[in-house]
Parts: structure tokens; C-alpha cells; sequence
DNA sequence: AGGGTTGTGTCAATCGATTGACAAGAATTT
DNA sequence: AAATTCTTGTCAATCGATTGACACAACCCT
């Protein structure tokens, strides 16, 4: 089924083309070239081309691509065209400000239930969930066919935590906790390491400073690498 | 001041050496090689060698590095070595969460201010820090000497408010918004778009299911790349 | 103090990712 | 209907990043 190993670097870049072709549909426009969306989203015509033909030639040479249709297609290679069923363990902070962020349901991303090892948090409701014991959780993800656990609780317990997620057969982890999750190959890991985040800017002011002799041309381009 | 242009991919790597040589000053470990750190870290000893290099010799032959020096010198390259103020803009679930997460102090990123359009929410405290009118933002981030904007607002508005913070100096912004926002060059931008990483998971769960027929074996590297 | 060992810094080779170029197919115009 | 324009899919070239190899410096043991 599989054929070639396709890149991260790949991977990476379709959630931005899926966002900048449905601000493209909500204004009405069916279709576009690469051109015209290179210029759009600061990269070039042939990376958008290279990428998307990874998966198969969605385009129409004259036309250019129909603006729903990959729309639909992109959704699809990301796997969002069905629903995930997420649980949420670590009730704290972050992880009840995730379960009040209702775009991620928008995209299928459904949460279903909220684990914490705190006795006095059990029982609380956030968003409409009941937080749940943790000894609860292996049992709420077979029963309920959970895809996604999102980790927000501190290093201290998160190994500890995805190996039991692995254990009761989670699908992926979506790790917050500022720690590299050692977890099976055929479980996925996508960290957010926040403050890491906060470094890698705190070195590009800092060297933007340095620089500062040089000329301070705007250039516009908002995208991350 | 500047010789060369140093890769983002070299930058992104740091904070992780960072968190690995933080856990062996922990332990009371005073040296190690690329050798031994390459293992623990799950990468090669040259790429260590090799990204180190780029910013001076730090070790010794036949010795290694000495972890405390070597921590204290890659904090001072991501300017972690001096205090950062930040203000959050946007005092929703995200924008509170972060405000709370305690780690960012320590590490020298100070929450200073937190702003909203909202004048309902204005008057409000969040962790000791009284919820702003956006009106006073300018003001404030020019007396208070502010690095940093954390944009945690709806993409909606995240354009225009990123015009603003260029426009009274601001020098980075940690940008949760989903958007990209064009900026002067000279303004640093880091993207946390965390519906991408959520797709990004959402293909490698459903790529690994096509692949099923393959070898499931233990691999245990849980970083990002 | 000398010899063996360790391990860096660096150069070269490999590997992967991005960009450029163009032939050929489809649309549009005349 | 033919000519022209447009634009893809793809191959080749370039560019950048990772890995491998090794000379030589510093350490450690006897």
C-alpha cells in the first residue's frame, strides 16, 4: 500500500496550504495556479507543485488546480476528513485551556474525556467533561476508541503516563510535557515543546541585535521553519 | 559582529542539548563526550560535534565537555542568560494558561503585562498581573522596556494587532495565532500553530495504519524533528 | 616522562530537500 | 479549427544539512 517514504518536511507544510486554499474558498475563488499561490503564500511555484504531486497530480496543466477539490484532497492525505477522539491528561492550566479551544472540534479533533491524578480536580467539569481519575483511563480508551491522548502534565510523570498509554493501545501522542516520550515505533509522538519555542526566538532577537548594522528591509513572510 | 549566516535547524536543536546537559548537571555529572551525550540523545556524535562548532570550540580532546560550561554557553547563545519581558495579548483560556505555566519565569521569560479588547475581562487578575484595554498596550510596552508580544487572540484581529506591536518596537512575537503575520524583517516571529502540529499527528497515525503489514519495532526516539 | 587511549575540530562525502527548466497537455482566443 | 497562451508534472541541477573519517591535541596510566 505504502510506496516511498514521504518527507516530514512535506508533511509539515500541507496544514498551511490547506488553510491558505480555504481562505481562498470562503472568498469565492474555485481556482488557482501554483503560481499565483506561491505568490500568496511567499514560497515558490515549483516546491507547491513538488509537494502536492507527492501524493498524485491534482492539477490540470492550463487550468491549475481547482481550489475545493484539493481542498478536499489535502484533508484527506492529513486524515482529517474522519473524526479523532482525543483525551486530555493533566487538568491543569494548559490542558483545560485546550478542551475550551472549540476550533480544534471544528477540524474533528473531538475531546472526549479529561484525566488527573489530583483527587481534589476529579470529579470538576470543564467544557461540560468530568475530569476522571487516572486509574479510570486505560478502561475510557478501549471503551470509547480514543486515537490521541494529549499529554499536559509535568516531565516528572509523563514517561511514566505514555508508557501506559502505550500500553492500552493509544494510537498517538500529542506530548506537551517538556520531555522526549520514549514510546514504541508504531506509536506517534508530536511534541510541542513550548519553551524551546520561547529559545529558538529569544536567539533570533538576540542575533537580529547583533546584526543590527544591516539593512532593515521589510519583507513580510510570517512562515516558520 | 556576524561572520556567517547560522542554520535554523542548528538554532532549533540547542534548547534540546540544553535539556539533556540540565539533566546531567542534575545527576552531578561535570563531563561528557559526544560520544556518550550522542546515545542518550538518540542522534550522532558528529551532528553534536559538527553544531557546536558553529559557535566556538567548547570542548576538549581527550576530555569531552564539561557540562556546566557547556550549559552556561548555550544559554548565553539563545540569550537565555538575561531576563526577557513579555506581555500576553489576548487573555482567553490560552492566553491565562500561559500566564500560569511557572517554568517560563524561570527560565528568564518575566510575564510583565496582559491585554484585551474585551472590557469585561479588563480589571481582571490573572496570576497578581491586572487584565489591560488594549489602548494602553503602546504605552505600556514602551515604559515597561518589552521584548516580547504572545499573540493568543483570534486570527481575525492578529494581523492588525501585529501591525500595531511593529509599530511601538516591539523586537518578537510568539505567535499562537493561526495566521501568518507580516512583520518588518527586523521583528522576530515564532509560530505555535497548534492545529498544524494536531494535522501534522493526524497523518502520521493514519500513515503508520497503511503500513501495518511492516515490522512493528521498538525504536524509542521520541524527538521532533 | 613516555606510550597508549580518548575524543575534539574539521574536511570530505553522502544524503536529502529546494529550485529551475522544459516538454507536453489542456484551455482559451481568434 | 488553428494558433496561442497557460500551467502542470517531472527531470536535472543546485543548494543545504547530515554523516563519516581522520589528524592531532590532551588526558591518563604506569
Amino acid at each position: 500500500m505504502e510506496e516511498k517514504e514521504i518527507s516530514q518536511a512535506v508533511i509539515g507544510r500541507l496544514p498551511r496550504y490547506l488553510r491558505y486554499l480555504g481562505d481562498l474558498k470562503d472568498e469565492g475563488i474555485e481556482r488557482v495556479s501554483s503560481q499565483e499561490l506561491s505568490d500568496i503564500m511567499q514560497t515558490t511555484a515549483s516546491q507547491i507543485r513538488q509537494d502536492l504531486n507527492t501524493f498524485g497530480g491534482f492539477g490540470q496543466q492550463g487550468y491549475g488546480y481547482n481550489v475545493g477539490y484539493l481542498y478536499d484532497e489535502i484533508r484527506k492525505i492529513l486524515g482529517i476528513d474522519r473524526e479523532h477522539r482525543l483525551i486530555i491528561v493533566g487538568a491543569g492550566h494548559l490542558g483545560q485551556a485546550l478542551v475550551n479551544y472549540t476550533n480544534f472540534e471544528r477540524r474533528g479533533f473531538i475531546f472526549r474525556g479529561i484525566f488527573d491524578c489530583d483527587p481534589k480536580i476529579c470529579g470538576k467539569k470543564v467544557r461540560g467533561i468530568t475530569v476522571r481519575p487516572m486509574e479510570e483511563m486505560a478502561g475510557f480508551i478501549r471503551d470509547n476508541d480514543i486515537d490521541i491522548a494529549v499529554l499536559t502534565i509535568p516531565k516528572t510523570s509523563a514517561v511514566e503516563v505514555a508508557q501506559k498509554l502505550a500500553d492500552c493501545g493509544i494510537r498517538g501522542i500529542w506530548n506537551f510535557a517538556h520531555v522526549d516520550l520514549p514510546v514504541p515505533a508504531y506509536i506517534q509522538v508530536e511534541n510541542v515543546h513550548l519553551s524551546d519555542s520561547l529559545m529558538k526566538l529569544s536567539y533570533n532577537i538576540s542575533s537580529v541585535q547583533e546584526e543590527s548594522e544591516t539593512d532593515r528591509k521589510v519583507d513580510g513572510n510570517g512562515q516558520n521553519r
